[in-house]
DNA sequence: GAATCCATGTAATTGGTTACATGATTCA
DNA sequence: TGAATCATGTAACCAATTACATGGATTC
């Protein structure tokens, strides 16, 4: 499916950001904030793109006058928009895509120094116990506050929770992978 | 650290396929049917950057001339090709970057019934299902067929395995999270 | 006084996909 | 006879990043 066979042309972003707005209205730069950490996108793709799905009737924008901060739009999904949504779970997602560096580089790690390795390694394990760090206390958080919601399907809450569960997973089990290639590393030495 | 502060201008694919080709040298063609599985790309993206890495000195390429197939031209990594890998192993990598339809459809899972993600989840399983036979199977071949490599980090099937091993750890992880949603969500009925 | 937060956007460039163009060989 | 494999490229378009532009309020 190409993006101008898709409902609106719609783009995964596009999606994302329809997704943000259905679960609490939000201005463009919430927004941007919310997706940070999970889908990050710059203002520079997020205000066309409200535009775009403004205009295709699928959010509605309320102006808020504000004393002393910048007046703001609260984008807000609309019913076609909750439906487009709906809809679009329905069919076939596009295979993922992604692009990392540190993989590319260890790809080609047979070409430096084990020690050259162990260093990227090593920076890997600190950025992934810091994600992990900072899920497991959003999770702690979540599951504090909203108790209840975390068992029902048809709250959006319980799909927070089990998308920071996955995060949490996959980023450990990267990390063992990491301490495992470091062990295969320590057998060799420098020189 | 931008496209442009790197040395030479590459970006992650012009590394990558430096890297592809400095393991063994290959066709535009080949490269591209060896990316397919671990950083994809089109000809229309692979062939100008070719010509790029190309004029830059850190690729060079020959003509073969062959009888019933097109002709082609080989490609392989310089001296100064293979030192611009090394230098940028020691450089910090970009954050990675993904897109995931699956993923944002289940971020708005909560808006459609749960046996709808009931069925995005399961076909979420079989092609997952059929990634790990397949992860298993490249293994199995490649230590079975090159085992003392396996141990030496100063070849490059030791990070061909290890990175093999890394997507099945993941997609293991990914698959146990699939199962455990699927629970979770086996407690509520559809109306 | 400098940095950060709030707030919305546009312009230029780079990165990536789709579609187009061509043509012989092999396999079902 | 039709599809897949081998083989190299270009043109048009869509997606994403970087840089630019503005400006008041708060915090260090």
């Amino acid at each position: 499916m190409t993006a101008t066979d898709r409902p609106f042309g719609l783009n995964n972003l596009a999606y994302q950001i329809l997704g943000v707005v259905t679960r609490l209205p939000r201005s463009g730069y919430d927004i941007v904030k919310q997706l940070e950490h999970f889908r990050p996108a710059k203002t520079s793709q997020v205000y066309p793109t409200l535009s775009k799905l403004e205009s295709a009737g699928l959010v509605s924008a309320e102006d808020v006058e504000q004393l002393g901060r910048p007046n703001k739009k609260v984008y807000s999904a609309t019913e076609a928009g909750r439906q487009a949504l709906i809809d679009w779970i329905g069919t076939e997602p596009e295979a993922p895509y992604s692009r990392d560096d540190f993989l590319t580089m260890i790809y080609s790690g047979w070409l430096a120094s084990p020690d050259e390795v162990r260093v990227l390694v090593d920076g890997k394990i600190v950025r992934l116990d810091r994600q992990i760090a900072q899920m497991q206390s959003d999770i702690a958080r979540l599951v504090a506050l909203h108790p209840q919601e975390m068992h029902d399907p048809g709250h959006w809450r319980f799909y927070r929770n089990s998308l920071l569960n996955r995060r949490l997973m996959v980023a450990q089990a990267e990390r063992v992978w990491c301490l495992s290639l470091l062990y295969q590393l320590s057998g060799a030495t420098d020189d």
